[in-house]
DNA sequence: TACCCTGGTCATACGCAGAC
DNA sequence: GTCTGCGTATGACCAGGGTA
């Protein structure tokens, strides 16, 4: 077995998960109405240690697959890059998975990794939409499935952001004489904080760069050139960049459309994605949720008593 | 006016090094 | 051994400007 084969059979395997009810942790329907309304505004806080329960037992899932029987061993690396890979074949292919809770405001998850870790394209990003069982209460069940190769994605995050010198990726530093957990292994954007007239000086200098100044490089020599730029100009942090909703990248900008669409105990993600964010408008949550949920008053009242 | 995009903030966590 | 600081990382929400 190759390691794209091992890539094409995990995706295969990875998409056969929607549908699927993680029974490893459940919360409990809300006792009425108004709880139900509460319980609408803090359930994303689950999103998280969902999300990682998510991401392990993916990799249980993986090894119970047959078809790896024999081949190797799906590993998961927590921390490290990727989440999960398949010890047994070289260049070891790996997932790294993200969970997405559709009605949180965007998907806030992140990929900051650079170009040159995907050399043999040998890792792949899996996505994966869930949401309780019941929308708001319930057992996590996988919605949907997204995998697309990790080079793509890195690819499209370069290419959206990077546009010198209004905005710069930067590569990791060479920090291999720091301790462990504070070497760099990420890429970074900086927005140009300077005045109009530095932002020419800036410009002229990209300009000397030559023909492919704008085109984005992780190469040494490159890099070189834009640490230049930042020694010289002001530039912030950008805290949102490689967040997975903006660097339109086409396979996930689709997914995301796709799972927005999915009809969910009434209405589309997307509009119970809408109607729980909004703010002032409990009552028709409150009816909402009521509705399709089948929450009702006289449920408090028999707990209650 | 609703929606989208961008910029910003907050909360939390980890692992290591150095001080005590 | 414990505490604290540092740098890095992740995930969520909110505000404001631009636009259809």
């Amino acid at each position: 077995m190759q390691t794209q084969d091992v890539i094409r059979l995990g995706r295969e395997h990875l998409r056969s998960m929607s549908g699927h009810v993680f029974d490893v942790l459940e919360v409990k329907e809300p006792i009425s109405p108004d709880a139900a309304v509460n319980l609408s505004k803090v359930i994303s806080k689950l999103s998280p240690l969902v999300g990682n329960m998510i991401e392990f037992n993916s990799v249980e899932f993986l090894n119970d697959q047959e078809d790896f029987h024999g081949h190797g061993i799906w590993q998961r690396q927590d921390p490290g890059f990727p989440d999960t890979i398949f010890q047994g074949v070289t260049p070891t292919p790996g997932f790294e998975i993200k969970a997405w809770f559709p009605l949180a405001t965007e998907i806030t998850a992140r990929f900051k990794d650079s170009q040159n870790h995907f050399a043999h394209d040998q890792t792949h990003v899996a996505m994966l939409a869930w949401l309780p069982e019941q929308l708001i209460f319930g057992k996590p069940k996988i919605l949907g499935v997204c995998v697309v190769s990790g080079l793509s994605v890195a690819q499209a995050r370069d290419n959206h952001y990077h546009n010198p010198p209004d905005y710069l990726v930067l590569e990791p530093e060479d920090t291999a004489s720091r301790t462990q957990n504070l070497q760099q292994t990420n890429t970074n954007g900086y927005k140009f904080q300077g005045t109009q007239e530095e932002f020419r000086e800036a410009q002229e200098l990209v300009a000397s760069w030559g023909p492919n100044a704008m085109q984005y490089s992780p190469t040494p020599e490159y890099q070189e050139r834009l640490r230049e730029l930042i020694a010289r100009f002001r530039y912030r942090l950008d805290t949102n960049f490689a967040k997975m909703d903006r660097i339109v990248h086409p396979g996930i900008e689709e997914f995301k459309t796709s799972i927005y669409r999915l009809n969910f105990h009434g209405k589309t993600v997307g509009e119970w994605n809408k109607l729980l964010g909004s703010k002032g408008r409990d009552e028709e949550i409150r009816t909402a949720l009521q509705e399709h949920l089948g929450i009702r008053e006289e449920d408090a009242e028999e707990l209650l008593l």
